[in-house]
DNA sequence: ATATTATTGTCATTATATTTTCATCTAATA
DNA sequence: TATTAGATGAAAATATAATGACAATAATAT
């Protein structure tokens, strides 16, 4: 497997980056230390960065803000953040401020434990991973990887097929009017005929079919269309 | 073999000197020795220099800027360099790494800890090493030799192309937009079309035609491309 | 230094896939 | 049965990607 991640540090307490740089050192991860938020920015900006190590108090900014800016970013929202707190900083407070960041540590840390959620967080937001992966039945589709399966058989779709059956494997149960559907399915401020739906509707049907699981998109005559496990 | 390695010492207090010299002497390197900048220029250009360990503090110039000249000249920028830095200096270290220095020792710093970081230094940057090596099949990446082979056979890759396989070999079956490329393969501040994606990805497929393992490198139209086992 | 070569980013063109619309057909229901 | 809503296939319109060529730039050798 191809590993050597890169991970960046931004941590002030150069004791403590001593310390994570020997830890890290035993795994194939490259390390980018950073000492403030400034710089670490910079190298964010400079490296393919797939996981930051953020300490809560930094000289120049607090380590939320970094987190927070760089969860609105859409560029950065996927690199997951672990964040460093000290013990008195209490771990409820930061819930509280929560800002999307992936997981926490409290100071102080074993090595080993640090290791330990590098590689889950890293895991995560790999295709297969759970929290990527929207199931049903037997269908299976990865968001991350733009894949579908029903039955480990792969299937192919059209992007707006796609995102159609996404859409109503996420809300699944209820009806939905041809335009709620362009509204949500296709944007907003697309001036589409709702008619150009059926189609849609029917090109999903079709590549469904050959497991039957086209029954569970269900017409309401009159309202819309439904995606229902009851048929 | 010619294990043995040519460390270049430059550093201006003789105490330090000597006490590395007798450390060195353990092991079967050959130790270098100057007492300033200039001198180790010298010596670097007249002898096959495998490491620098380089002061921090120089009587005629920065370790730092010899450091960082080193590591813009392709002639030079893979001899590895370890810095030593007296600890009031220590809020600096970053800067060093930033340079693009390998490693960096606190002084007082024991011998048995200078070696063991010597060791790690040269080996790291060694090609053939397993550390270095991404494997997928048949292909191999050497990433200390800039070397890729495929069932032993070596390709021919550019700059930008080796680091858009090295990228997708560590990010397999998941699918990157050009714009997420760009930022993680090229660097952010980037200011360059995203089209441009096409025409590498265009070049890598090439190059990995002959033995069919273009067909890793998928597009998924409306979303990006994706480095995939599954065809 | 200068010449040579390799690499890079952009663009124009071609190829391909997807989306929308439309016409026709079918099923539901009043 | 007449009417209406939805299903369906196919063509036209559009969007997206592949590709080759070229000029600019960077790297390297001389």
């Amino acid at each position: 497997m191809g590993m050597n991640k890169q991970i960046l540090f931004i941590e002030d307490e150069s004791a403590i980056r001593e310390l994570v740089r020997i830890a890290i050192a035993q795994e194939r991860y490259t390390l980018l230390e950073a000492d403030c938020v400034r710089r670490g920015e910079q190298l964010l900006g400079a490296h393919g960065v797939d996981l930051i190590l953020l300490d809560w108090m930094l000289p120049d900014e607090s380590g939320v803000e970094l987190a927070r800016r760089l969860k609105k970013d859409t560029n950065t929202r996927d690199i997951p953040i672990i964040m460093l707190t000290a013990r008195t900083e209490e771990s409820d407070k930061i819930r509280g401020f929560d800002v999307g960041v992936d997981d926490y540590l409290t100071k102080p840390f074993s090595p080993r434990e640090l290791l330990a959620r590098i590689k889950v967080v890293l895991r995560r937001g790999q295709a297969g991973n759970p929290e990527n992966l929207i199931e049903f039945k037997q269908l299976k589709m990865d968001l991350a990887g733009y894949r579908l399966t029903i039955a480990d058989t792969l299937l192919n779709l059209g992007p707006t097929e796609y995102r159609l059956l996404q859409f109503f494997l996420s809300h699944q149960e209820r009806v939905f009017t041809r335009d709620q559907l362009l509204d949500r399915v296709w944007g907003k401020n697309v001036y589409i005929e709702d008619r150009t739906v059926d189609v849609h509707i029917r090109r999903l049907r079709k590549a469904l079919e050959p497991h039957q699981y086209d029954q569970y998109i269900q017409t309401v005559r009159g309202a819309g269309y439904r995606f229902s496990e009851q048929v």
